[in-house]
DNA sequence: TTGTTGACCTCTT
DNA sequence: CAAGAGGCCAACA
């Protein structure tokens, strides 16, 4: 066994490297959508210039639950603007509760005029 | 250590 | 029009 006492600068998994990590990046992003307004995965990752990695959106989103602040991960959906992460909240109905709250219609898991509540980051954050 | 999975998106058949 | 496969990065077994 080989034991290096060199320390590599990617000692630790970028996840929990806080000097730049993909998930403080969505979190800043999903953070700064306005109430009442909702985007998709591939959005934020267009944003963040990696849009073929929108899985990975997804996945900061699993971690968004220990995450603090909390991060509004109801405002987040996929490309079709269905909940489908509806499912990992607290209760499948949460997601849906929220969105209510924010006086968003969802039906059929799926969000109404999901088009005109789209708020893309690339877009709004680009004027700004 | 490798291999599989995952809240997705886009292109191709 | 519908279904399938590829690709990205990170966490888990």
């Amino acid at each position: 066994m080989k034991k290096p006492k060199l320390k590599k600068t990617t000692e630790k998994p970028r996840s929990l490297n806080k000097e730049y990590s993909f998930f403080e990046d969505v979190y800043s992003v999903v953070r700064q959508i306005p109430k009442g307004r909702v985007t998709s995965y591939g959005a934020i990752a267009n944003y963040l210039g990696t849009k073929l990695s929108a899985r990975m959106v997804g996945w900061a989103m699993n971690a968004a639950h220990s995450a603090k602040p909390k991060v509004p991960a109801h405002r987040v959906v996929n490309r079709n603007g269905m909940l489908s992460g509806k499912a990992h909240f607290a209760t499948p109905t949460l997601m849906e509760e929220l969105l209510a709250k924010e006086k968003i219609k969802v039906e059929e898991d799926i969000i109404i005029d999901f088009e005109k509540l789209f708020w893309d980051p690339a877009k709004e954050l680009e004027i700004n």
